[in-house]
DNA sequence: TTGTATGCGTTATCAA
DNA sequence: TTGATAACGCATACAA
């Protein structure tokens, strides 16, 4: 059926152990020895049992993706497995790690269970490492598995969390970022720039600390700046939109997402606003969907490739830093 | 480390076969006995190593997702991983999976070399089954494959498919889809109707046909309808849908597409058209995507959770039918 | 109905 | 430097 590695070593000669240590590139094989089963390895095109190799005591080179379920259900499918940041993230990371030799396999937790799932896993060394990405982590659980020694990767994790010896973080520069993009706004001479913003997870607190930060270094009083909440849902957004145009008479808007700069866009065209002459809008969080429809944002970017490629050199421990920030840029559109 | 059958064989006094037995329900262990093991499996959290099994003879409950890459590079990103209907495709065969106790791994199908992976992951049982979907697979590496016996399911695959014994097929009802849609904008009085053929691959004529047939059913000659290449491609689907307008002076659109149609939207509202008012626009192969941008396509839609779920069952030979069709319906939206 | 023995394909240990 | 041999954790043919 399947040549195995009996069969290699009867071909060339020697036992399976031999064939073991060309296949693991032991060093204890002279060069000669090697050739030879390597040549008959290549001949007969043999690939190693992944499953045998498990079970003998490998681990098997594949990452975990767990990705937290939103069981919320308000209707806002930007969420979730089908959200395109998840979806954009797994394309790359299956690319990057197969890079390396590893292979990806998607994970979604919803229960108490699925911990139990990945841990077994580990254990049954099925799994060599675990990228987390989402909202709701347990952090407890990840870290008692981290602490049976398996090598973990929590990306945008929220500020609750609390490291594990094994646990790496990648960080979004979502302060920074905001501070870039309302410094952009002010340098195109915008003048009173309001913020829509997130809801409360850090990645929203963070941003609005951004654009605070910018406002304060060019002579604003924080008290006085016009902030409206948008909870990243459009609907949200849209009302915030049109109060800060209406009510708070700003030119400019910087949105917590890209979602809420797109609604921003629409209330503006219902407001009978041009974009970007009457006013400005920013948006942050780079999703590219938005230019295939040819609405081109100007907005903060921070690359998912980026961070995909980092959260592989992280989980696979090729890259030691515990906590890792992944830079913002701007990315010019036509919006601001 | 981790609890073996061989510990829960010694707890409840059994033997290891038993314990086995009673993992994969087999008829011949009476009551009292699998309730005794039970009790103990339960008790301890044991998990059977699915490594193990399967190399004792089970085949893993894994399906492949094998998916053609796209290298054109024609900067249309609409194709290969990114594309929000693999991305959706790819949550829904998850979770549709998952309701059997099968998993689902993602393999990105580039070259010659992916095929005997596939083939290789087949016959070591890592796999139980393969769904294929994109545009360029090589059918008769599929086929080689299912004649060694197993199973294999192509999503919408080019007519050139001939299908071997194991291999299943999902239509997509392309063509009663694109009758239906232009049944509606006649419906609604529309009078000159015209359409933003896709390229030259089978959804694409199919489509086409269904829209000629509706056309002609309506009185229309075949020879005479207003039909302009789109390509899927937005920039060609912009010109395409000036054409109609500005020479053909249609005041109904039928696209090949969604982003087709959201290219003739855009289009419209350049030339001052409102939509649906001036002119009716109707879209194909719904993406859940506008939605969120408070943009409401009229479409066509075809269920990818159904093509998921249908997919699944065939793959596992739960569904017996050797060429499945998928069944479309109007989506109402506000563009027709 | 149950247990024993063997095999799945590989790695690891130990001798040679 | 190499080769036997024993794991790894489970399923199964065969015997009891």
């Amino acid at each position: 059926m399947k040549i195995t590695s009996e069969e290699i070593a009867r071909l060339a000669n020697v036992s399976r152990s031999t064939v073991s240590r060309v296949i693991n590139n032991y060093p204890n094989v002279p060069e000669p020895t090697r050739q030879k089963v390597m040549g008959v390895i290549e001949k007969y095109g043999y690939k190693p049992n992944a499953f045998a190799r498990v079970l003998a005591g490998k681990s098997n080179m594949e990452i975990a993706l767990c990705i937290s379920n939103d069981n919320s259900g308000d209707g806002n499918r930007w969420k979730g497995m089908e959200s395109p940041y998840f979806m954009r993230l797994i394309a790359e990371l299956i690319t990057q790690s197969k890079a390396y030799g590893y292979m990806i396999s998607v994970l979604v937790i919803s229960t108490e269970a699925d911990y139990e799932e990945i841990e077994n896993r580990f254990l049954n060394r099925e799994i060599c490492g675990g990228v987390f990405v989402g909202f709701e982590f347990q952090m407890e659980r990840i870290n008692a598995i981290a602490e049976k020694g398996f090598n973990m990767v929590v990306i945008d994790p929220d500020d609750s969390l609390k490291q594990a010896d094994n646990v790496k973080a990648i960080y979004s520069e979502n302060e920074r970022g905001a501070f870039l993009a309302v410094e952009y706004l002010l340098k195109k001479k915008y003048a009173r720039i309001g913020h829509i913003r997130g809801d409360n997870r850090l990645s929203a607190r963070e941003r609005l600390e951004g654009y605070c930060k910018a406002m304060e270094a060019a002579g604003y009083r924080r008290e006085e700046l016009p902030v409206e909440y948008g909870g990243f849902n459009r609907e949200y957004a849209y009302r915030a939109a049109v109060r800060l145009m209406q009510e708070h008479q700003v030119d400019a808007i910087f949105a917590a997402d890209d979602i809420t700069a797109i609604a921003a866009t629409r209330a503006a065209a219902d407001l009978n606003k041009r974009v970007p002459e009457d006013v400005g809008i920013m948006g942050c969080d780079y999703v590219s969907l938005y230019d295939d429809l040819g609405i081109h944002l100007t907005t903060v970017e921070i690359s998912v490739r980026e961070i995909a490629k980092i959260a592989v050199r992280a989980v696979l421990d090729i890259e030691k830093e515990k906590q890792i920030v992944c830079r913002a840029a701007i990315r010019v559109g036509l919006t601001a």
